[in-house]
DNA sequence: TTAATCTTGATAAATTTTGTCGGATATGTT
DNA sequence: AACATATCCGACAAAATTTATCAAGATTAA
């Protein structure tokens, strides 16, 4: 379960790019290499994005991409999706499903995990990642270790 | 973002192993011909989830596998760990780390959707899923369509 | 002993991901 | 018009990962 670097790619592009300022078109090639990213990977990329509606482009000499929408109204899910890059967690997840879902003992597992994940990224936007908006707190609380720590704490204490 | 069918196949073997008897080992080839999983396959996947300590194994005839401890006390998480299938978004959550996760724009993220993931494999044992213990309602609270439509719902409401 | 079964390591096949290349098209600038 | 800067597109190549197979060995019940 992981993340392609395609996606880790297209966030840092898009955060780049977001992050200068808005109506003048940035090119690929200064995104790519103040990021690190191959110049023509990243053509490939910003060629779905904007067939995927997030992006929009300017042809000819000092021409480039620019956000189709504002920051605030990109959600991580979109992107995502525009990139075809589906979260999937079970098999009965694709787009032709899975016949025996109904029986199938990890559906609902998957269907949880699914859900909450989609939760997450339907409700951050790229203003949000551009601007580090993401409470700190909120990160915290979900810390694997803080809760590991919590749930060992309150299963000494009911020993 | 996807889940291999490594975890798929496990999953299932396992589900099918815990719903077997106790303390009568299952060979790998009941396993794999009921669930339709490559024997040698299977076998690759049984070492690690033994080495793992999730499986104990019995040698020779009348051999076989079975859970090394009671399917209530086994996470999918552990299971997942064993497998060697780390839950992995952002670059910044590989072994060695991402040295720039200070500035890293899309750390939070990663870290908040890594956190959420986490805290269900955590909390769901092999024994909820045999069982099919996971709630239907909990599983629907969450469901993307429906989640959508509630938004959808309030949106128009609001204007 | 024999048959069943796990154990291990190497390897092969298949698939997916990542990256490259060549050329076409569009457009501002000189 | 000529040129430089860019996007656009499809095919291809390289690399990595996942999935699967194979062969030979070790263990044990019957």
């Amino acid at each position: 379960m992981r993340l392609s670097t395609t996606a880790r790619y297209s966030l840092r592009a898009l955060s780049d790019l977001s992050s200068s300022p808005n109506n003048e078109p940035v090119s690929i090639s200064g995104i790519a290499s103040r990021q690190n990213i191959p110049v023509t990977y990243l053509e490939q990329i910003f060629g779905k994005l904007r067939r995927g509606g997030i992006l929009e482009s300017v042809r000819g000499a000092q021409g480039g991409y620019m956000l189709a929408r504002p920051a605030n109204d990109i959600t991580i899910s979109e992107i995502l999706q525009a990139l075809g890059e589906p979260v999937i967690f079970g098999s009965c997840q694709t787009e032709k499903g899975c016949e025996n879902a109904v029986t199938c003992p990890t559906f609902n597992l998957w269907r949880k995990v699914k859900g909450s994940v989609d939760e997450i990224l339907r409700t951050t936007t790229l203003e949000d990642i551009a601007d580090e908006k993401i409470s700190l707190l909120e990160t915290q609380a979900l810390d694997p270790e803080r809760v590991e720590a919590k749930r060992k704490a309150e299963e000494s204490k009911g020993e």
